[in-house]
Order: C-alpha cells, then structure tokens, then sequence
RNA sequence: GAGCCGGUAGCUCAGUCGGCAGAGCAACGGACUUUUAAUCCGUGGGUCGCGGGUUCGAUUCCCGCCCGGCUCACCA
C-alpha cells in the first residue's frame, strides 16, 4: 500500500467520504459510448491531415492525425512518418481504444477526407445530455484550473472534464488533494466533444465511491507479467484491453451455446459434481472425502453417464455446461478444471450430430466474431460448413501405407512403427495407446480446417456403439480444428451386455498399466437395462473453442483464474 | 516429473566481466482553463525472489530452494 493514498483515504473518513454506499448511474459506459459512436462497419476511408504524434504499438506505429481545427483521430500503420508531416492515408475505419482510427493505414493519393468529416458522420454531437456514469478513473491530467481525466469499466472508457467554473473551485481543490488514479468515481455533467474531438463529460459534481490503496500498472505498457495477470487478474482486466476482449468474448460463445441449443429444445440439466464413480472419460480423478457419509468421493472427469441416466429418463435433448476435473499434468492446453459442454439427443446417430455440429459451430463463431473466417496463428480457419469428413483408418492410410488389420492385429509391428516415430515408451503402452499416439504424431496437426474424423476402433471408445457395418470400429467422431481437437461425439452404447463387456475390456486395460482406463459403473448398467433409446452424445471443449476464437495460444488465456502453485 | 529461460522501484525494463543501484511511467512539490502516452521545472523511492557458500566486499560467482514461462512426458 502507498502512504500518500493511506493517509488521503484517512482524511476521507474524517469527513466520513470514504466509502459511500451507493451511487445513482443514468448509463454504463459503454452504453453511452455506442449511443454517440456509430458502428464504422470497416469502411475503406481516405483521410488527409497533419501528424501530431506517432506511437510505437505492437501493430506498428499509431499516429494521431490532425485536421486544420483540431479535429483529430487515429491511424494505424507500418510507415514510419515524422511528426508534424501533412499525409493523406488510406485504411479501413474501425475503433481503437474506442476513437476512430484508420487501421493497417498505406498512404495514397486519392480524393481525401478530412479527420473533421469523418468524425462528423461516425461520432455524433451529445448536445450536452445530463449524465451520470461511474468508473475506475484509469488516467489524470491535471492543467491547473482544471483538469481531465478517463473513467473505465469493462464496457468501455469516457474522458471526463473538471473545470474550475463548473464544478467550483472547492471540489476541484478536494479533487486534487484526495483523488489519485485508480479511485473508483461517479461523476455528473452533461456531455460535450473537446476541439480534439472526444467525446467527454463537463463535470458539475463528482463523488469518490472507493479509493485504491495500490497505485495502477502503468497506464502504456500495461501489465505484463503473466504471473501477475493470471493471480491477479482484476489488475489484468483494468490494465489490459485485449484481456477485457478476451473475456467478454467468452461470455458471449457461453451465452451463444445456450441460445442455439435452447432454441432447438434442448433443456439445460445440472449433474453431480461429486461421486461415487469418476468414469465416462479416459482420466485420473480428484479424490475428495466426505465426512457425514464416510466415504471418499471423485470431483467428475465427465457428466456422460448421468446425462445418459436422464436420457433413460424420457429427457430427450439435455445439456450441460460446466466443469469438469482431471487430476494430470498442467500446461498450454490443460488446466485441472476446464468446461465442457456435453448434449445428448434421442432417436439420433452420429451422422446427425455431424449436420448439427456444423449449425452450432457456424452459429456461434457467427454470432460471437461476426465472421466464419477468423485468423488463428497467423493462418485463417474457415468455419464455413459442410466440415470434410474423414475415416479414421483411411487417414492412418495415406499416411503410413498400412490397412486397418495392421493397426488392429500387428500389435508388435504396430509397437514398430510407434517406435520409428518416436513414442515414447513404448514398450508400456497398450495397444488402444499406442494406435492412439501414431494417429497423434501423424496425422492431428495437418487437421486445420474444421473437418470430422470418424469411425474409431472399439477399443479406444468404451461407450460408443459398434459401426453397424463394421464390429471392430464404432460410430464415433472428433471434430479438428488448427490441428487439435475440438469435439468428441458418437452414438451412444445403450445395449446393458455389450456395455459391462466393455468395462470389462477397460478393466483389462487397466491392469496392463493404463491408470486412465474408464471405472466401471454399475448404476449406469442397470439404468441401460431399463432401456435407453436410439442416442447420440457429443462433447465440446469450451476453453479450446475461445482459444481458437480469441486466438490465443495458452488456455490460461481464456480462464480467468487458471490453476497455479500457491505463491 | 526432466531440460532450457526468467524473477531488479507500484508498473515496463536497463545494468553490474565482484566495488555507493539506473531510466521511463506512477508518486510527491510547483507552473499551466480543451488535454489525451499532455508539457515544463524540482523531489523522494529498492530485502536486486528466498536461504546458504566463496570473498576484504555478492544484486553480480557457486550450491540449494520457491514462483513463473517455454519445450518434452501424461491428458482434452
């Protein structure tokens, strides 16, 4: 904590300021930014005026373009251009930091507009409207007799204006002895644009509604280290735009899921967490106790068999959104708890789930980036469907020269072969393993556009059921995106016999070494035995499907709290 | 779990081939009524991740540990 802000935040509470209970707000930020702020759609513009300073971002340059009055606004661009030069640039109109900004700006020579022109149309006069907005005060400038500053929250940042005429010179005295950036302050006025052009609050009265003890990361770097921004992420969001983009963007592939798949009458079902039986995935569970039942319980590594349960259950369409647990290793593309979405549809198949994935994914990349191109590493994924579609053995094929009866009967020359491409260990994988990693090593990465994988052998998949043309493969697909998986679906084992066997199998599996090996659950067995329908099941890793969308490269990116040692 | 890299002011980073610890921003004092990475003048600020060792002297060299990142292994 800094002193100064200490003793400031002492003399508050003698006069009894320090934390007021509540504070009216006409607007959110954000809203009253987008009700003067037109959308610029992305239009080509050329713009002609003089630089007043040039910025050095990670983009390029940012240049601050001014008209003959003052009028300015932003371009971003590769040129190095000095300040003070007259240029005429031409780029695509979009917003940056919330002002208008000419982006991936080249000059050129044609007919030009001018900054005051542009404005003129896509930032609109607020003609003094009373508001009242509150906000993390992110920036200070202080010119004596008065003084601006911007008020953030996640919605959006507004410049505020105090002068000595209009909020009096007392509270711009008290302003200046008590508020320090950082402080979280309500303000009233009425809205105005300074020359420059920004849109801005004339403040009549101002409120100090909670003080920061910590002085803010700085205001151009922001905050970098990651440590810092993943175990307090709070100063990540404050400071970092691209982390409140991020985040927001979450939101909105989460809401966006719902949306479609209530809207196709699926219901929404929440299932234990806790229990009895971590199965219904290949992983090592967390192991937690239960003091009043006496026992030890399992945090999931899956919700199928209970969404399977309800199936039974004459619930058609279910789904569930939330977290499930794994007890293994942490890294770019695994945290112990991440989000899934598992949904299951009676009286489907899997090729139906195919046509559907592609209407989810379309629907909520669409409504989320508002494209079905999105740039992922540098290279584009295009998510137009229909997805190509690909066997599972014909893949392993092309690749390798081999038929399905190598793979599935030449366990030694398929332990060859592992070896060749550099498994590791693989004298202690089972052969469901090692098929498993030879299909990793060859063939996952070069999967960039959406495609569906299909038709798995058997042993890899416990609960899926059998091909019905086919009784060494089942009905099973994955979904690859940018060379990772992204979905995991099949029609649904519901035959009670063939079911236990195929614990049974896993079991075996087990005992060969394979600690991931599925448990077998009774319970789930007998629900089978009371008739599930014709079913067809998928999963979708949530956190992977925002990575791609945010195109971020780390899934602590895209968690807000993401597992870390304690500090 | 293994290998490599990193941890220096509130933040972003320099630096010390072993000899009083540096900048910008932030803070503090002053000037400035349309600024916007404001500007100008001045001031203060450090357990150099933690613990040991070598040394006259360690932030720097050596050893151990903690935390993080990347790669690999396990997994989605």
């Amino acid at each position: 904590m800094e002193s100064a802000r200490q003793e400031k935040l002492q003399k508050l509470k003698e006069q009894g300021l320090a934390y007021p209970y509540r504070f009216r707000v006409s607007h959110d930020i954000g809203e009253i930014k987008s009700r003067y702020e037109k959308p610029t759609e992305g239009r080509e513009l050329c713009v002609r005026g003089s630089v007043k300073k040039v910025s050095r971002v990670e983009e390029g340059y940012l240049i601050r373009l001014v008209g003959d009055r003052g009028v300015e606004m932003l371009a971003l661009t590769s040129e190095e251009l000095r300040v003070g030069a007259e240029c005429t640039l031409k780029g695509k109109l979009d917003r940056y930091e919330g002002k208008l900004c000419l982006m991936d700006a080249l000059p050129c020579q044609e007919e030009a507009l001018s900054p005051e022109e542009v404005k003129k149309e896509y930032d609109l006069d607020p003609g003094f409207e009373e508001v009242s907005l509150a906000g993390r005060l992110v920036t200070l400038r202080s010119m004596g007799k008065a003084l601006f500053g911007h008020l953030q929250d996640a919605t959006g940042k507004v410049q505020i204006y105090l002068r000595k005429d209009t909020v009096g010179e007392e509270a711009l005295k008290s302003f200046e002895e008590l508020v320090d950036t950082g402080d979280i302050l309500g303000v009233e006025g009425r809205l105005f644009r300074t020359n420059a052009g920004e849109l801005t609050v004339e403040v009549k009265s101002f409120t100090l509604l909670a003080k920061s003890l910590h002085p803010m990361p700085e205001k151009w770097h922001g905050v970098k280290d990651v440590e810092v921004r993943y175990r307090q992420r709070y100063l990540d969001l404050i400071a970092n735009e691209t982390a409140r983009k991020v985040f927001l963007l979450r939101s909105k592939v989460v809401q966006s899921v719902r949306e479609f798949l209530n809207a196709e009458g699926f219901l929404e079902v929440e299932t234990p967490v806790l229990q009895h039986v971590a199965s219904g995935a290949n992983a090592k569970p967390f192991v937690t106790y239960h003091n009043y039942l006496e026992q030890n319980l399992f945090l999931r590594i899956a919700p199928e068999l209970y969404l399977k349960r309800l199936v039974v259950g004459g619930f058609n369409r279910v789904y569930e959104l939330g977290k499930n647990f794994r007890n293994e290793g942490v890294d770019t593309t695994h945290n112990p708890e991440f989000t899934m979405l598992e949904f299951y549809v009676a009286y489907w198949d899997y090729t139906d789930l195919m046509e559907f994935t592609e209407r989810l994914l379309s629907h909520v990349v669409v409504s989320t980036v508002g494209s079905l191109k999105r740039s992922y590493k540098g290279r584009e994924v295009d998510w137009t469907p229909p997805y190509r579609r690909y066997h599972y053995f014909e893949l392993l094929q092309e690749k390798t020269g081999k038929e399905k009866e190598f793979f599935l009967k030449d366990l030694e020359g398929l332990r060859a072969l592992a070896r060749d491409l550099g498994v590791p260990k693989v004298e202690t994988l089972t052969h469901a393993k090692l098929i498993d990693k030879v299909f990793e090593r060859l063939v996952e990465e070069e999967l960039w556009d959406p495609c569906f994988v299909t038709d798995f052998p058997k042993m890899l998949s416990p609960l899926a059921k059998t091909h019905r043309k086919d009784p060494e493969l089942v009905e099973r697909f994955e979904l690859f995106v940018a060379g990772r998986e992204l979905a995991n679906a099949y029609t649904e084992l519901n035959d009670p016999f063939e079911q236990r066997e195929r614990f049974f199998q896993q079991l075996k599996e087990k005992e060969m070494g394979d600690e991931e090996a599925m448990q077998m659950d009774e319970d789930f067995i007998t629900a089978l035995e009371y008739g599930m329908p014709p079913t067809a099941g998928e999963g979708i890793g949530i956190d992977r499907l925002v990575m791609l969308l945010a195109d971020v490269d780390s899934i602590r990116e895209v968690i807000l709290f993401p597992a870390l040692r304690r500090s």
